[in-house]
DNA sequence: TGCTTAATGTTCATGTTTGAACTATTATGT
DNA sequence: ACATAATAGTTCAAACATGAACATTAAGCA
């Protein structure tokens, strides 16, 4: 008998996630590089877009929107409260939780950084067209889909 | 002057790359979870991988194979090796470097470690035709060459 | 040869992420 | 109503990744 089973290399699948891997890897390297000029990380430039398309979220949310632990919420936030980008308020009807929202430096820091957060999209999705790129995104949005809560 | 940009939600680039970089969030995540029986970590996984495939390389190769620092690699193998895992030997012609190669035991845990891993991407991918899975792998590796040194 | 520069790996301080235990508040069920 | 569950957020210690400074060795070149 051969431990050697039917290695992973020899199939499509996997080579290609691999390289899927590879891809988020290296984009979310130069993004940090990119950000640092605005003494911005992606994981807080990720707040910032959370909290402009939905505001007033609860921070349990914007940990399962973010795919992170609600402790990692709780460290993150102060940071940018105290650069006074974002503002927590007690919910009225619900004293357990803090509604967030972007103060008008949060969004105006966030227009700046989405600028460069695009342009480096840009640069890495103009390879392919409109079509695989769409069809990229669905297939992801599957993937998401089918893993998110095994 | 209007300070909001064209929004890069309305860019199907943008929304496509954002599906990428979750699929491939909660894959990880995912197989950090199936690999805890066997005491592996993603990273440590990666290791493996690249030492069956390339016995004998030294922990800078390494390091850039994983897109990672030096210094890294150096936490990272300790564990490695006293597990018995792999091997650390001084290379003849050039003594600043450590050649890396898995042992016995490295390769079964590999093997292993290899099952999950391949089911996991399995039921990921196989939401994709192999013509879509492949242009996928073709559309990040451009990617990944275009952003590899910017 | 000798001197300078580059490369490999390690160490260390820093910042991040995580999960478990904890407090406070709300929901549920009898 | 009251006891029990569940939920929101925090705290803390441990694991992890990172980059700069360092020691050792090799390469390039006068």
């Amino acid at each position: 008998m051969n431990i050697k089973q039917e290695l992973p290399w020899d199939n499509p699948r996997f080579r290609n996630w691999v390289a899927v891997a590879r891809a988020c890897h290296v984009l979310e390297r130069t993004l940090a590089v990119k950000l640092a000029p605005l003494d911005l990380k992606p994981a807080q430039l990720d707040v910032l877009m959370n909290l402009y398309r939905h505001p007033g979220m609860s921070q349990h949310d914007l940990a399962r929107k973010l795919l992170v632990g609600r402790s990692n919420v709780t460290m993150l936030l102060p940071q940018l409260e105290t650069r006074g980008l974002l503002r927590r308020e007690g919910d009225e009807k619900d004293k357990r939780v803090l509604r967030l929202t972007l103060t008008n430096d949060g969004e105006a820091l966030l227009m700046q950084a989405l600028k460069i957060h695009m342009a480096l999209i840009e640069k890495a999705m103009s390879q392919s067209t409109p079509d695989q790129c769409d069809m990229i995104g669905e297939q992801m949005r599957k993937i998401y889909e089918v893993l998110k809560d095994a």
